[in-house]
DNA sequence: ATACCTCGAGTTCG
DNA sequence: CTCGAGGTAT
């Protein structure tokens, strides 16, 4: 073997390592990888063939010995030097005030007060990190062993595992550390790279993990270090352990600085917090993190920050007084499907509910989650009888996050859409690619008629203050109301009849006595909140209606174009379909819907019940120029005759009787290709058709025969700007901040675009906010949405 | 035809 | 809040 070619290969091994230390250092301890992962694995290759061509260079820290031999028969028992302690727990609890809410972090605070005699000290605070706590030894700034927390006294060696781990260093960085020494921090599974391993185990068959937290525990308990190799884990350090030969700083964050220069990651979320407002500021604003944060966290952890302090405060049995763990509630919980059940919505829609046993998740106790539609359920197999998480999504709403098929009991049969509505008895249907089932019973669905009721009472509908759920219920489940305009027909003394019966049938209240006085009072009130909605606007009354695919932005266009609800009773779809936002499904939609003699009867009897649009106006000047003979023509969808074509033609022939006259040799002589041509002869041939578009041609005269002849054209100040609101605002609520910009003509989206003109952010703004700065859209504080409604409401 | 953008509808609990 | 679907611009 010839000297410089060794000592070639030496220099080359030797600068290989330091490069991929360097790497492994940017990607997990400073989080800003610099090297791409396929310049990473050209050096691994070529660090592997350099070692095995010569044995003599392998080193034990090399980064190629991260993957070792197989473990013999499970870990070998680890005693730890110094016990790994355990922390007191302190829960969030009901109460008004901060210091009733997190009693127990304030008896911690006020007993580190009283020990040390002084106020407000200075604490780390950092995340509980959910995962695995490990120790590791370093002799001589080599890791020599690494070992599970066990039950704290002794645990297991998982060394040959550990080594696999890359966001740990096989040798410590830098200098100055003790000759022996032991770091402890916690191992987990982050959570792009636990989707990521659960998404290769769904494509390649096999057993799903069930959250970030087992993966790690799992993963680390591996025989076969290649196992733990392939899954990724990751590491954070955050405690001292045994430390022999080198002094040490006196404050935690100290150390943690080391552990950081030592080459060691370390969350960045961890802060100094002051006394007891300081660390409630903390959990508030980890908590509001939480979902955000790379990895899961069940809680934080506060410690006393300087070890002089720590050594006066001691330790009770095994958990030290100078630190405790605040928990955030659960926010994924086990529990059982005990029933699945459909749900009627007011359109008819279908919705699988699964029906838990209750369970506690994140502060409230959670009995229902929605399965979304049939679609969801089979791919998520939930059966009644199974055993499933819950977890409430990003805030509020449960849902069935998966099952776990090894508690599934025998003889369990998957869940189907029933066939027919369990309200009704009507057939449930699905329309062709779409995935919700219908019932099919429309109105005569007490279900549906339920649901349209509630929803005419509605604050953005007819907005009757007090009608809830349970008393339309009971007038329903009474016979007392059948359509909204048998609500203004009702007396105090039917409501009272009505609360009285619903009492004693769900068991009454106790104040027996004074019952008859106050449900008086109440049915008072009730009758003159049905009053008052008398009075309503037209966008109110059309959106109250129900009408499918009409929701509040629509019905608002819709009172604005056509000013009168006269003109959207009667108006064909054909009309319909010019007016913005309007397409196919909208139109037939609403002209189906007053095609109806029902509806009809039941917008006349409302009418007749002294319900008033007093907003009623006459129909947008805008029309003329979007409203003619063309677009009735191009809705029609005629193959060959494009909206332009139809356009064109009718410039030359502008009413049906004139294009009828002329001809189809005229037509093509006007530039009409003749293929066009013929498909409009046909069409006009057909004595159904032509008396459709002769009808639409008159709703269409009628409608722009009532545009005022001088159109005022006084444009509106923010007239073709969208506004985008996130977060509350102190001097007014969003409501009022929408309803006033809408009045200067502005438009108040719910989501941000690139089409957003400004996004109004008050406190507490969430992703939105985000988006807006992703998209450089402008941002304005409270200050600048009153300053800007100021200028234009003079 | 395709890609965005909006709107509508449904949802839980206190 | 999220999803799906309708509408519109490209």
């Amino acid at each position: 073997m010839s000297k410089p070619l060794e000592s070639a290969a030496t220099a080359r091994v030797a600068e290989l390592r330091q490069r991929i230390d360097q790497a492994n250092h940017r990607y997990y301890v400073l989080d800003d990888p610099e090297v791409p992962d396929a310049e990473y694995d050209r050096w691994m290759r070529e660090l592997e063939e350099l070692e095995a061509a010569h044995p003599e260079l392998v080193t034990a820290d090399s980064p190629t010995r991260r993957v070792g031999a197989r473990a013999q028969g499970g870990f070998a028992e680890v005693r730890h030097a110094l016990p790994m302690l355990s922390l007191s727990n302190a829960f969030e609890q009901p109460g008004d005030s901060d210091r009733e809410r997190f009693a127990e972090l304030a008896d911690f605070v006020a007993r580190v007060e009283h020990t040390t005699g002084r106020r407000d000290p200075l604490f780390a605070a950092e995340p509980k990190l959910d995962g695995l706590a490990m120790s590791l030894r370093y002799e001589h700034g080599v890791l020599v062993q690494a070992a599970t927390r066990g039950d704290g006294e002794s645990g297991e060696d998982v060394t040959a595992n550990v080594r696999t781990i890359h966001a740990i260093p096989m040798r410590l960085r830098g200098s100055g550390w003790p000759g022996e020494l032991e770091v402890r921090g916690e191992v987990i599974m982050l959570r792009k790279d636990f989707e990521a391993f659960n998404a290769r185990v769904r494509t390649h068959g096999g057993k799903p993990l069930a959250n970030p937290r087992n993966a790690a525990a799992g993963s680390l308990r591996q025989l076969d270090p290649a196992v733990t190799a392939r899954r990724r884990l990751s590491f954070f350090a955050y405690a001292l352990g045994v430390v022999e030969g080198g002094t040490l700083p006196d404050t935690h964050c100290a150390t943690l600085q080391l552990f950081r220069q030592w080459g060691f990651p370390v969350s960045p979320e961890v802060d100094l917090a002051r006394g007891f407002a300081g660390l409630v500021a903390y959990y508030r604003r980890l908590g509001g993190k939480r979902d955000a944060l790379p990895y899961d966290i069940d809680g934080v952890v506060y410690k006393l920050d300087d070890y002089a302090g720590q050594q006066e405060m001691g330790f009770v049995a095994r958990a030290p007084r100078w630190a405790l763990a605040q928990k955030f509630p659960a926010q994924e919980q086990l529990t059982t499907v005990e029933a699945i059940e459909i749900q009627i919505g007011r359109t008819g829609a279908a919705t699988p509910v699964a029906r838990l046993a209750p369970v506690p998740v994140a502060g409230v106790v959670v009995a229902n989650a929605t399965l979304h539609n049939a679609d969801q359920v089979a791919r998520l197999d939930v059966r009644v009888g199974d055993t499933v998480i819950v977890r409430r999504a990003g805030d509020v709403i449960p849902e069935v996050v998966r099952v776990l098929p090894e508690r599934r009991p025998a003889r369990s049969v998957p869940w189907h859409m029933p066939s027919v509505c369990p309200v009704c008895g009507s057939a449930l249907l699905r329309e062709e690619g779409v995935s919700a089932w219908r019932c099919s019973g429309g109105l005569v669905c007490p279900a549906q008629r339920r649901e349209a009721l509630v929803h005419f009472a509605s604050r953005r509908a007819l907005d009757i203050d007090g009608l809830g759920e349970r008393y339309i219920d009971g007038l329903v489940d009474q016979g007392m109301v059948h359509s909204p305009a048998d609500l203004y027909a009702l007396t105090v003394e039917r409501f009272v009849a009505m609360k009285q019966a619903i009492d004693e049938r769900d068991g009454t209240t106790p104040e027996t006595v004074k019952r008859g006085k106050v449900a008086t009072r109440w049915a008072e009130n009730l009758v003159a909140a049905i009053d008052a909605s008398r009075d309503t606007t037209l966008a109110r009354f059309l959106f109250g209606l129900g009408i499918m695919h009409i929701g509040e932005s629509t019905a608002k266009m819709l009172a604005a174009w056509l000013g009168r609800l006269a003109n959207v009773r009667t108006m064909p779809a054909a009309v319909l379909r010019v007016l913005p936002d309007v397409g196919d499904a909208v139109a037939e939609s609403i002209a189906g819907f007053f095609a109806q003699p029902g509806n009809q009867q039941a917008v006349d009897a409302l009418l007749a019940a002294g319900v008033q649009c007093r907003d009623e106006t006459a129909p947008s000047p805008a029309l003329h120029g979007r409203l003619d003979l063309g677009v009735l023509l191009g809705g029609r969808h005629i193959a060959q005759l494009s909206p332009a074509r139809a356009a064109t033609l009718v410039s030359r022939y502008p009413t049906l009787d004139a294009l009828l006259a002329a001809g189809e040799e005229a037509w093509t002589a006007a530039g009409l290709p003749s293929a066009a041509a013929d498909n409009l002869a046909a069409l006009l041939a057909d004595v159904g058709q032509l008396d459709a578009l002769r009808r639409d041609e008159a709703a269409m005269h009628d409608l722009l025969a009532q545009v005022p002849a001088d159109a005022g054209v006084a444009q509106a100040p923010l007239a073709g700007q969208t506004f985008v609101l996130t977060g509350s605002l102190s001097s007014l609520t969003r409501e009022q901040a929408k309803a006033r910009l809408e009045t200067l003509g502005a438009k108040v989206a719910g989501s941000v675009s690139s089409k957003t003109t400004v996004v109004v952010a008050g406190e507490a703004a969430g992703s939105k906010l985000d988006k807006a700065t992703e998209l450089g859209v402008p941002i304005w504080g409270e200050a600048q949405l009153l300053a800007c409604l100021a200028e234009h409401s003079a």
